[in-house]
DNA sequence: GACCCGGAAGCGCA
DNA sequence: ATGCGCTTCCGGGT
C-alpha cells in the first residue's frame, strides 16, 4: 500500500520557487491547492514594470530608459548605474551585448541584460515586434524536419558563435516564429543570440540552500565549490528578483572565449517543456537566474557534467512537475538510468549525485527521429548473449562509430528486444540467476563502453558518429 | 545506510 | 491498440 506523500521540501522558498515553465502549463503543473502556481520570473518583471513604460524595450525612449534602469536598481538591489553610460534608447540598449552591459555596470551586466532579454522575447512573441536579426529575441531556426537535415551538432570548442548566427539569421526569417511559452524558451537555458550567459557562475540563487528538505544535500566533492555558487542568505526580494554576484563581465568572456557551454545558442525550441526528465533536468540547470543551483548545477557545462546537489530535493520538484508527490531520488534515479542505455546520460563514476549529459540538447531533441529511423535499420538482437556479441562489436567499432546500434529511445521493446521476447518464451526461460549473470554481462561490457567513452574527447566522437549516420 | 544498478511490471498519455 | 516515458518496487552490489 503507497503512502502518498505530501510533504514538499521544506524551505520558506520550496512553495514559491517556480519552476521553470510555462504559466499556460501551471494548472497541470500546480494541481493542487497546496501547490499554487507561482508567477513566472516574466510575469512578475512585467507586473512590476514602472507604470507607463511600454512592455517593449525597444520602444523606449531614452526617458524610458533611465526609468527602466531605475527601477531595476531598485527591484533587483543593483548598484547604482551611471546614466551617462545609457544615454541611449530602447532600441540602443538591446543591442548592447552582455558584455556592453557588464562593463557599464559591473556586477549588474547579467541581470540588465536577462531581463532585457525576457521583456524584449516576450514582446516578440506576442507578435507586436517582429524579431530582428540583432534583438535578444533572434531566436532559433525551427528544427529541421529531417533528422538527416539537422544542424550540425555543435562542436563544442569552436562552433557556437558561428551557430549562433547562423540561427539568429535564420530566426530573423519570417517563418521562423517559434511560438511557444515564454519560461520555456529558456529550456535551452542559453540566451537567444551570440552573447551567451556564464550562467554557472552569473548569479547566486535566491533559494536558502535549506529549500529543500533532504539533508544530504551536502557537498562531498571537494571541487563543488566550483559548480555551485555559494549560497545567499534568504532575502526578501521576490524570488524572480536575481542577484548579481561579484564576477566581472571579462570573466564571462574570457569563459566564452574558452569554451563552449553545453548548451548551444541555436537550441531548437523544446516542445517538451520539463515533461521529460532530461528536459526537466536541462531547464533547471540552464535557469536564467539560476535559481536551483541549489539543486542541480553544471559541474561542468563543457562536458555536460551536472551534479545533484540536493537529490531529495530535486526529486520533490521532479514530483511536484510530474504528479508524483511520492517521488524520491531512487525513483527518480531509476528513470535516469533509464537514459543510460540510450547514450543521454552516463553517470561519473566514483562521484555520487553526478552525472554527464552525452547528448546535447540539440541530439535530444531530435532522439525521436533517430530513434524510428533507427528501429527501421537496426538489426533485432533476439538474445542477451547477442545483445553482448552486439554491444562488443560496438566497443570494437567505438573509434569509428560511437553509437553505433546503440538504441535512441527509451522503450524495452526497442532497446532490448531480447528482454521481451525472453518473458514471454517459455522454452528457453531465463533463470533468475541467469537473468543476473546476463546483466552483469551486460553490464560489464556496457561499463566498458562508458568507460571508453569518457573522456574529453566523447562529445567529438559523437559527432564523428553523427555524421557517419548521414 | 546511502548510493548505485538494472530487471520487472504497470501506468498515463498521445 | 500501441509505444513511449516514465513510476514503482525490488534484489543485489559497492
Amino acid at each position: 500500500m503507497k503512502v502518498v506523500s505530501l510533504q514538499l521540501p521544506s524551505g520558506p522558498s520550496m512553495e514559491r520557487l517556480p519552476l521553470p515553465f510555462s504559466p499556460t502549463e501551471l494548472l497541470w503543473r500546480y494541481p493542487l491547492p497546496w501547490a499554487p502556481p507561482p508567477p513566472s520570473p516574466l510575469g512578475d518583471t512585467k507586473a512590476q514594470l514602472p507604470a507607463g513604460l511600454p512592455p517593449e524595450p525597444r520602444l523606449w525612449t531614452r526617458e524610458d530608459v533611465a526609468v527602466f534602469l531605475k527601477w531595476c536598481e531598485r527591484e533587483f538591489d543593483l548598484p547604482n548605474f551611471d546614466m551617462d553610460l545609457f544615454q541611449m534608447n530602447g532600441k540602443a540598449l538591446c543591442l548592447l551585448t552582455k558584455t556592453d552591459l557588464g562593463e557599464r555596470c559591473p556586477g549588474a551586466g547579467d541581470v540588465l541584460h536577462n531581463v532585457l532579454q525576457m521583456l524584449v522575447r516576450d514582446a516578440a512573441l506576442l507578435g507586436r515586434v517582429p524579431s530582428s536579426p540583432v534583438t535578444p529575441t533572434a531566436r532559433a531556426a525551427p528544427y529541421p524536419p529531417s533528422p538527416h537535415s539537422h544542424p550540425p551538432t555543435p562542436t563544442w570548442a569552436v562552433d557556437s558563435f558561428h551557430h549562433f548566427h547562423s540561427a539568429a539569421a535564420a530566426a530573423a526569417q519570417p517563418n521562423s516564429v517559434t511560438l511557444s511559452p515564454a519560461p520555456s524558451v529558456d529550456s535551452s537555458g542559453s540566451p537567444q543570440r551570440g552573447e551567451t550567459l556564464s550562467y554557472a557562475s552569473a548569479y547566486a540563487p535566491p533559494v536558502p540552500v535549506q529549500a529543500a528538505s533532504s539533508g544530504s544535500n551536502h557537498s562531498d566533492s571537494d571541487d563543488d565549490a566550483q559548480f555551485a555558487p555559494p549560497p545567499r542568505s534568504p532575502k526578501e526580494t521576490p524570488l524572480t528578483s536575481p542577484a548579481p554576484q561579484n564576477h566581472s563581465a571579462s570573466q564571462h568572456t574570457h569563459y566564452r572565449a574558452q569554451h563552449r557551454e553545453f548548451f548551444p545558442n541555436d537550441m531548437p525550441e523544446s516542445n517538451t517543456n520539463g515533461r521529460l526528465l532530461w528536459d526537466f533536468l536541462q531547464q533547471l540547470l540552464n535557469d536564467p537566474t539560476q535559481r536551483y543551483t541549489n539543486y542541480i548545477a553544471w559541474k561542468n557545462r563543457d562536458t555536460g557534467v551536472f551534479k545533484i546537489v540536493d537529490p531529495a530535493g530535486l526529486a520533490k520538484l521532479w514530483g511536484i512537475q510530474k504528479n508524483h508527490l511520492s517521488m524520491n531520488y531512487d525513483k527518480m534515479s531509476r528513470a535516469l538510468r533509464y537514459y543510460y542505455r540510450v547514450n543521454i546520460l552516463r553517470k561519473v563514476q566514483g562521484e555520487r549525485h553526478c552525472y554527464q549529459f552525452l547528448r546535447n540538447p540539440t541530439e535530444l531533441k531530435n532522439i525521436k527521429n533517430i530513434s524510428l529511423l533507427r528501429q527501421q535499420m537496426s538489426p533485432t538482437r533476439v538474445t542477451p548473449q547477442s545483445v553482448v556479441k552486439t554491444e562488443m562489436k560496438e566497443e570494437r567499432c567505438e573509434d569509428e562509430h560511437v553509437e553505433e546500434d546503440m538504441p535512441t529511445d527509451l522503450s524495452m521493446a526497442t532497446s532490448e528486444p531480447w528482454r521481451k521476447r525472453a518473458r514471454s518464451d517459455n522454452s528457453q526461460p531465463i533463470l533468475p540467476h541467469d537473468k543476473h549473470r546476463i546483466s552483469a554481462l551486460i553490464g560489464d561490457s556496457m561499463m566498458m563502453k562508458r568507460e571508453s567513452e569518457y573522456n574529453p574527447e566523447h562529445y567529438a566522437l559523437n559527432l564523428k558518429s553523427e555524421k557517419c549516420e548521414q
